[in-house]
Order: structure tokens, then C-alpha cells, then sequence
DNA sequence: GCGCTAATATCGTAATACGACATATATAGA
DNA sequence: TCTATATATGTCGTATTACGATATTAGCGC
């Protein structure tokens, strides 16, 4: 907090960072309800396949990840089972313990929305070099 | 799309630039909060400060910008209207129009707010130039 | 075994974005 | 100027979903 004052720039700056993220976001949307998705599930999806763990990953750490609570985490997970999308495997040691991994139709749906959301985020490097940039 | 099979550093890139928004957008919403804003109102207070043209930016414009439909952006002009945080500005020229003007509280809230906000975002800036440079 | 903690699950509730529809104003064309 | 159409905002019912509170099941130290 180096100046407690904020200039005009300062507010255009977070107002057009806001708004890339809200059409990267928007876009993402779209294209996972396309797929027939939630963003939410896309998003659990994209978690899981990115968490390389030696195994896969328990609800509660992927309900941090998500920024979810766990009983949301809970229910997300059953929408996602219910779609055939992830299956659910119980912890060998610890039968508290529950572990997510993707069914191939999951991975299928993921891996399309992938390159789709790669694709953009190229797109928009320019945009986002700029407004890093812009952050002094 | 230059090859249509991902790596697994393609997910994990893609992975932990969400994981960076979430956190990001789970510090603004807590921000928000505590402030007495939902994230959606904090979003449209910033709109229409770095919304600069002549004129106070309209509904319809704003609705563009926070990527909803005009008749939620309607309700969220209500929410802030009632809070105090806006002014509906009749245009003068064309009587369908209304503008939205930020009030002093509004203002006020939005500083207090934006100023939180750029430090987060200094702070995160390294981790955004890494991710971004991992775009290829 | 007993008390305690941890992980997952269940259920009712509240917030809010949307679809469908309604109203008010502007504009073009005969 | 009158009418048809388009545009901007507003209203209302509904559905989704994340959360709080609570419950159940499993591990752990003693």
C-alpha cells in the first residue's frame, strides 16, 4: 500500500484486468456448458487431471484446491459421478478417505475443453503482458 | 489449435493459472464481504468508476461489461440502488436510458476495496509473468 | 475399549442469474 | 403524422448451487 490514494489509471487498470478475467471467464463458461458441463465440474475435472500425485486426489484436498468447502466439494463429486465423468475410489489404507480420478468420457470432455482454453489464454497473452506490465 | 494431444505440462499450466484466479477471486470475495458487498456489486462499483467516457456509464453498457444479462444487471442495480452505493441518473436525452452513478459511500467502499486489490495483484505478479510465460 | 480428531455425507436454506414476459421510449417509413 | 418495429429497462417465477448445521464413519493415542 504505497499510496493510499488511488489514481484514474490505478482504477482503469483493476477495471480492465476485472474484465479480461470475466470474458476469459464468460468464455469458459460457454464452452463447458457446451460440453454439457458446469464450470464448476469442468474446473474439478481440469484439478484432478492437473494434481500429479503419485495417487489420485482426496475430495479434501481437491476442495482446497477449488477454494470449496467439503460438503460442497461432497456434492459436486456426485454431480460429477452421476455424469459418469469421474469415479469415485476409496483410499486402500485410510477408508475415511476418498479419491477422484476421471473416467475416459471425462477425460475425453477435459481434453477438448483443454485445447480450447489453451487456445485462448494464447490469445490473450498480449492483453495480460500488458496489464502485468501495468502494475508498475 | 497446433496439436490437438495435450502434455501433461499443457494441464498443469492450465491447472495452476485457475488455481491462481480462484485464489485471486476467493480473496476479493472474502474482501468484498467484509466490506458488506457481494463480489458481483464490488465488480460493478469498479465498472462504472473505470467505465470513463463523458457520460456515467448506462445498463445495457455495464451489463456488456460484467458479462450478464441486461435483466440481472437491472436486479444488481436495484441491490446497489437500495444499499446506497449507487444513483439511477435518468439520461437526458433519451428517457429509456439509466445511468449509473457511484454515490460517496460507494466510492468510498470501492477505494478501500481497489486498494486491497492492487496489492494482491503486485503481489501475485510474478506468478502471473511465470504462468504467462509458459504459454509457449 | 474410550475419548477425540478427521474425512466424508446429508439436508434445509438462501442468494442470484436467467428465461419469459411486460412496459416505456425512440425511430423509420408510408 | 401515424404506425410498425426496434431498443432500453423493468418484473416475476424458477432452478441451480454453495453453504451452515448436523450426522456418520473411520483412524489414533492412551
Amino acid at each position: 500500500m504505497s499510496d493510499m490514494t488511488l489514481s484514474d489509471h490505478d482504477y482503469r487498470t483493476l477495471a480492465e484486468f476485472r474484465y479480461a478475467l470475466r470474458r476469459f471467464l464468460s468464455l469458459s463458461e460457454t464452452a463447458a456448458r457446451s460440453a454439457g458441463l458446469t464450470p464448476r465440474q469442468h474446473q474439478a475435472l481440469l484439478a484432478i487431471k492437473g494434481a500429479d500425485g503419485a495417487a489420485p486426489i482426496g475430495l479434501g484436498d481437491l476442495a482446497e484446491r477449488l477454494a470449496l468447502h467439503h460438503n460442497s466439494m461432497v456434492e459436486l463429486a456426485d454431480r460429477l459421478a452421476d455424469s459418469g465423468l469421474v469415479s469415485r475410489i476409496p483410499d486402500s489404507t485410510d477408508r475415511r478417505r476418498v479419491r477422484l480420478a476421471l473416467t475416459p468420457a471425462g477425460e475425453e470432455k477435459l481434453a477438448a475443453l483443454s485445447a480450447i482454453h489453451l487456445e485462448e489464454l494464447r490469445r490473450m497473452r498480449p492483453v495480460l503482458q500488458r496489464l502485468i506490465d501495468r502494475l508498475t
